[in-house]
DNA sequence: GTTAGGG
DNA sequence: CCCTAAC
């Protein structure tokens, strides 16, 4: 096996689960609704819903804890590496998962905003330029299976990260579409040089530098990728492993109405995660058309609690319900729908052969967060068109007891779907904000080096290179050299021996096909730096000073390919004036206090060497002059 | 390509 | 984090 070797692992789309709970929280969240609005939801309450439940989780608060945690959130299962039978899973963290079902009401009150509605209520447009995302139509029950694992359909393709720009996009979402592939917006590629981290601790292969610019063929790639669609990132050095974005608004949820109840049957059921809700699993097919669907309760049933008991069952592809449509009608003419799961757009990724299993897994979670965490809209779609104006009644919409409730779809988009380019041909998917690709760090492959955290004991603060850095793998499996051993005969083809020393590095980057000129770049996500990175930056600096940014970079973060010397320079002012404040105004993961006295010591003193550079020179360009 | 700063 | 000026 060639060491260098990546591997391309082209996903068609992930499912994610549907998250359960609704809760008392996202009550109290969500806008005050008089009782009487209850039945009278629009389109909008119920992307509102949807998108609430999906993404969060008010218990978990997202922002505030690392949502990431080390621990597995992904499984990796199929173990037969043969190109083209990879295979991944996304397992929930609680074994029982429940499948989502919201409910809302189909009444529709008042029609509200005419104007408004005239404006957009022609609602059925092919064309939106979110390029697709997943999209969950309605379907029948399918029970849930509890295997996991994988693409209903193809094996995986395996795509070279050029190709993957290829792809052809298509820009109609219509499920039926024939352009399947092109449907996924989202790429998750892994940048070469600079983004994609194949961090390697030992001394030799640390060597290179960080280069903005990235191969060729990356840049091509990246590029497009950039201009819209979301961005993928995996976050790991810090064993915090710290959420990219905390920041995940919440979404208004709806309040009661929402019965869960899924079983795990998703193609990649999320397994611990905590960024999302737990216990929500679902599978989908890997088709365009989703597994949400509608189900329909049992009449009489208002509460629906007991209405969905035991769907469960098979492994989603088809179940159909039989009865479904008649039944629908509640008797508060509440419509039903269950989202079995919605598909997230394809993430490719990009790894080295001789990354471990545990860097994968990180990675595709890495990915399918930031996807999730990034910001959603849901998009419903109805009739394979796109339904715009959220004012607009369920009923209105055609989104009814009576209505074909298979109709009906659900697609995640970007939330902010930064400007979409104009005319282009109609396929502009947005990439949200993404940016570089993570370097996994893992393990410190000599064990004289020093771990994070015992830093003080080192003597040779060079060591404290994010490289180092290790990160706990918990439940992840075996690493690649134990498998190797373990592992006799059979595949061993893809987990190989690893050198030692070697740490993975995976790079994700959403990619997006082919976008048009329109390559704007977009912003790189936000990566909050780690107390552990603050740490090495800290150090760095006490040592090398304040004005050799690209010094601190090679010491401290050579493999750290997301950091550049600016992000260094930029989080040393920020900490100085973290450091300078009270502890109340500061926000984020707190810094030890230790540090930012350490901060402060350094930035003086350094502050002071440079007042006396110039002294000296005071004197000599005068002379000079 | 780096630095330094403002935004 | 981005953008720029300046080197």
């Amino acid at each position: 096996m060639v060491l260098q070797k990546r591997l391309d692992y082209g996903f068609n789309g992930y499912q994610v689960p549907a998250t359960p709970r609704a809760t008392r929280s996202a009550r109290r969240r969500g806008t005050p609704r008089k009782r009487s609005e209850e039945n009278q939801m629009c389109a909008f309450d119920l992307l509102a819903t949807v998108a609430g439940k999906l993404l969060l989780d008010p218990e978990s608060s997202p922002s505030s804890s690392n949502t990431s945690s080390d621990k597995d959130r992904c499984t990796v299962v199929n173990q037969d590496w043969q190109d083209g039978n990879k295979a991944l899973k996304v397992e929930p963290c609680n074994q029982g998962s429940c499948d989502r079902i919201f409910m809302v009401s189909e009444q529709f009150p008042q029609v509200h905003d005419e104007n408004h509605s005239s404006k957009e209520s022609s609602l059925p447009q092919n064309d939106d330029q979110s390029g697709f995302t997943s999209m969950i139509t309605t379907s029948n029950c399918s029970e849930s299976s509890e295997d996991p694992v994988v693409w209903d359909g193809e094996p995986p393709a395996i795509v070279s990260s050029d190709s993957s720009a290829k792809v052809p996009f298509c820009g109609d979402h219509n499920p039926q579409s024939s352009c399947p592939a092109s449907r996924d917006d989202i790429k998750v590629v892994s940048r070469d040089d600079d983004e994609n981290s194949s961090g390697c601790t030992h001394p030799n292969t640390s060597t290179k530098y960080f280069k903005r610019a990235p191969r060729i063929g990356d840049r091509r790639i990246r590029k497009i990728l950039a201009s819209k669609h979301w961005k993928v990132s995996p976050r790991l050095n810090d064993e915090t492993f710290s959420h990219p974005d905390g920041d995940i608004k919440p979404l208004y949820r709806s309040r009661k109405d929402c019965y869960k109840r899924q079983r795990s049957q998703m193609n990649i059921p999320f397994k611990k995660r905590k960024l999302f809700d737990r216990g929500s699993g679902v599978k989908s097919d890997g088709g365009i058309n989703g597994d949400g669907f509608f189900h329909s309760p049992e009449e009489g049933t208002g509460d629906a609690t007991g209405s969905f008991p035991k769907l469960r069952g098979g492994t989603g592809r088809s179940c159909s319900m039989p009865g479904q449509r008649a039944s629908f009608q509640s008797r508060d003419s509440h419509v039903k729908l269950r989202i079995k799961s919605f598909r997230v757009p394809e993430l490719f990724i990009e790894i080295p052969e001789t990354a471990t299993v545990g860097s994968l897994k990180r990675t595709v979670m890495e990915a399918v967060t930031e996807i999730l965490g990034g910001g959603l809209h849901i998009g419903v779609l109805v009739q394979g068109k796109k339904v715009r104006d959220d004012s607009k009644t369920l009923l209105q919409t055609g989104i009814s007891h009576d209505n074909q409730l298979d109709a009906l779809g659900f697609t995640l988009e970007p939330s902010r779907s930064q400007s979409p380019p104009p005319l282009c041909t109609g396929d502009s998917p947005h990439l949200l904000p993404a940016d570089a690709p993570q370097p996994l760090a893992r393990y410190a492959p000599n064990p004289t080096i020093d771990h994070q955290g015992t830093s003080d004991a080192s003597p040779e603060p060079h060591e404290t290179n994010l490289g180092n850095f290790v990160e706990s793998d918990h439940d992840s499996a075996p690493s690649p050299t134990d498998m190797s051993a373990s592992k006799s005969t059979t595949d061993s083809k893809a987990l190989v021996p690893v050198p030692a020393m070697s740490v993975e590095a995976l790079a994700v980057v959403p990619v997006h096909r082919k976008s048009k000129r329109s390559e704007i770049a977009q912003r790189r996500i936000r990566r909050p730096f780690s107390v552990a990175e603050v740490e090495a930056l800290v150090q760095a600096v006490e040592k090398l000073g304040t004005g050799r940014w690209r010094d601190v970079k090679l010491r401290a973060f050579d493999n750290a390919k997301h950091r550049t010397y600016v992000d260094l320079k930029d989080k040393w002012k920020t900490l100085v004036h973290t450091a300078r404040i009270s502890p109340q105004q500061r926000r984020g993961e707190p810094v030890p206090q230790e540090l930012l006295d350490r901060v402060l010591t350094a930035h003086a003193y350094w502050s002071q060497q440079q007042a006396k550079q110039q002294l000296k020179q005071q004197p000599e360009t005068c002379l000079l002059l």
